[in-house]
DNA sequence: CGATGTATGTACGCTAACGCACAGATTGCC
DNA sequence: GGCAATCTGTGCGTTAGCGTACATACATCG
């Protein structure tokens, strides 16, 4: 994944060609993404993309029932409302500041005006799209076969690479309704990376200890999704 | 989810403008697709794009171990190969023929230039994507959520849909290679549908008796799948 | 028509995760 | 400083699905 970068922060603002950056930048607006703020509703219009920089983004879809499970998680490296230059609009999933922090918002019609209007942007915005695909794709397979261990790791790794520094502040309930498993689920594992000396943790606040052991603790599903990340959003693919 | 269509059988190449199916026409290639042909190996190269007509395409991953697990699948609606152009040539899943028939196959170069040189067939294939996307975000719920029974429902309705009659060749050892599950669960699973009077099967033969009723049994996410198939494909959406 | 391979059924113990109920423990607030 | 809310730990019994091993049935082909 590329690492913090230059342009205001977000990866993809800054591998916009020049001329895009300076016709999209006077639209940009800063704004809070408070922890717990939704912000797309499940087949409502979207107004906005947004481009996190210190804040996370969960796409999760929520059952009729309340339950919950995540489909991607969107920082620095992307973009929410992939759907508006999709071409569909809304989506049945939700987007929620799954961590809190600040990001950029750019009104729908700019951001389909600039897709349609340069290739170079496009070609950006579906190459992250394709990122953000194999993402979804990985988060199916890892549901199905991986223990929850693993898949607290993976999770915990994609919100690392996504903050600066090594805390996270969540909860374990806020973790557990994005893997989509209890609460009780949640405590049990991070318990067991607390006693592997990869964590330590109090009161919604997680200190990560050992990075690399959680990489070797966790499923190749990180991996895979790290490398294509990397791969699709390389710095010298960028324009 | 459009149903069987007039232009060579397949649902996009029917929507394509007239004058993209002109340029594209004498490039397409009327193919075999035998049940367990592979089309895509993960991370290799595409040379070309396919169009299914009634076949039936899994995308699926398959793990270091050698476990799997569908990621989606894509029937006379739609085309394998998105990769191409979304920018990024290859993808960590493969795709396997998971119902054997006929499509047709158009080289990447072909495709590409068509995909910059049309608008109507960007937006077009955009769209697909979408759609494709939600089946993939809706796998990855229903793999975390719902019972093995529902799932087996959830596939069959898919796989229907995209087939005509009601009869599948398929062993429940490659459905539960689909599904990422056991044999012996899908064994028990098909038992019960059966009882159920919902199914009858015999060696490699479904026959489904009560579509309603396997829409009843299935969970939501046939139901979000199939609503947003149908929203973004659409007829009168379709150039 | 009998042999061989393939597809499906069954049994049994095992484990991860669930649902529920409740017990500390920490934080923030009045 | 005490009360309330929130967060985390724990202890049940329950269950869906797993791994393994084997049994039966059907189908095809020599």
């Amino acid at each position: 994944m590329t690492n913090q970068s230059s342009r205001a922060g977000n990866g993809l603002l800054s591998a916009l060609p020049d001329e895009a950056w300076l016709r999209i930048q006077p639209h940009l607006q800063r704004v809070d993404m408070p922890l717990g703020q939704t912000l797309y509703q499940p087949g409502g219009k979207l107004n906005h993309v947004y481009f996190p920089v210190d804040a996370i983004v969960s796409l999760l879809y929520v059952m009729q029932n309340g339950d919950s499970a995540e489909i991607a998680v969107v920082g620095h490296e992307g973009i929410v409302g992939i759907a508006l230059f999709m071409g569909g609009e809304s989506t049945p999933s939700s987007a929620v500041v799954q961590s809190g922090g600040y990001g950029y918002r750019l009104p729908s019609r700019v951001i389909k005006e600039e897709f349609n209007a340069s290739v170079a942007v496009m070609h950006l915005l579906l190459r992250y799209t394709q990122a953000l695909i194999t993402q979804m794709a990985q988060t199916a397979v890892c549901n199905r076969h991986h223990t929850l261990d693993q898949q607290l790791c993976r999770w915990l790794l994609l919100s690392l690479d996504r903050l600066q520094g090594s805390d996270l502040v969540m909860t374990q309930e806020l973790i557990a309704n994005m893997l989509g498993v209890r609460r009780e689920g949640v405590t049990n594992a991070a318990m067991n990376l607390q006693r592997a000396g990869l964590i330590t943790y109090a009161r919604g606040h997680i200190h990560v200890v050992d990075r690399l052991g959680l990489e070797q603790r966790t499923c190749e599903c990180y991996a895979v999704v790290k490398r294509e990340y990397d791969r699709l959003l390389a710095p010298d693919k960028l324009a």
